[in-house]
DNA sequence: TCTTGACCTAAAGTTAGGTTTAGAAATTAC
DNA sequence: GTAATTTCTAAACCTAACTTTAGGTCAAGA
């Protein structure tokens, strides 16, 4: 009854797009953090449309859900956000974008010389840079070698 | 003895700098297969070093196994690929790494609108466009909403 | 020959990012 | 007031790309 009670989670799911359980997945990880009404349910501020928004954005840059943590970590916790604290973290976005894309166009770099040289031997290929990480994730150790095949 | 039984798993990893294990679920994959010499154990080409070689490269450029698979299927499957074929598979797979790329800018300038209104709502961002997959990969619908939050 | 060390298979475990299921409690609608 | 939704928690399941483990076999060297 009260005009602010705050929005369901069902609500916050039709608003985003998102689906109720990955709502809660997300506040498992630390994402957002809705508080509980009398009866348990989590109730959402209406920033918090924005605040799914941008991880969604940031998901589609390619960040994980920590780095978004870390990134959303730079909004005050003591007030609603306004636009220009979210054009701040946008542009910390940007960076991490940038970077990215830096990153595939030096591997496209080291490619075309593989081409030219039509070998593709690791000490010239983009794989002798094991650090440029455009993989998205995956677990365990993958080291290289610079071994050049012989044939 | 004689000169040419091939390399055994273990040989292979080392040239490659992959894990053994890896070199196993490749197979599984059908990224690569190798014979078996009498007593059952696998025995592979020298050629299969740049094959494996190829398969990290293009996995740095974000394909995916079955991906990969695809491309290299574009390789003679009589006869040892010579350095022309690894340059025509490469051309392929310069061409993924440059759609990557033009999703990434296309992406980035969607934001920079966003940053330069501040307002970061959906229908104006990079999220408008669902289609662009800078995503990896992840399981289940997350559909987008052109809702604009009104805060 | 005997003993390491490398290799074999099959199955289970791992991480990221979620979804699905089950059974129960809270809300909403009539 | 009762029925239909929604929400709750916990745990299991899912895919990709592997690794680890368990129990057994093969190969190389002293």
């Amino acid at each position: 009854m009260a005009v602010s009670e705050g929005l369901a989670i069902g609500a916050l799911a039709q608003r985003t797009g998102l689906a109720v359980s990955a709502i809660r997945y997300y506040e498992a990880q630390g994402l957002i953090s809705p508080w509980r009404n009398a009866g348990g349910q989590r109730r959402y501020q209406r920033a918090d449309i924005r605040r799914l928004s941008f991880v969604m954005i940031a998901q589609q840059f390619g960040l994980t859900l920590p780095e978004i943590r870390e990134v959303l970590s730079g909004l005050p916790g003591n007030r609603t956000p306004t636009p220009k604290d979210w054009k701040d973290i946008s542009v910390s976005l940007r960076s991490h974008l940038d970077q990215r894309i830096d990153t595939l166009m030096r591997l496209r770099d080291n490619l075309d010389g593989c081409i030219g040289c039509g070998c593709l031997s690791l000490p010239k290929c983009a794989l002798y840079n094991p650090d440029d990480r455009a993989k998205s994730h995956g677990s365990g150790p993958r080291y290289l070698l610079g071994d050049a095949p012989e044939a």
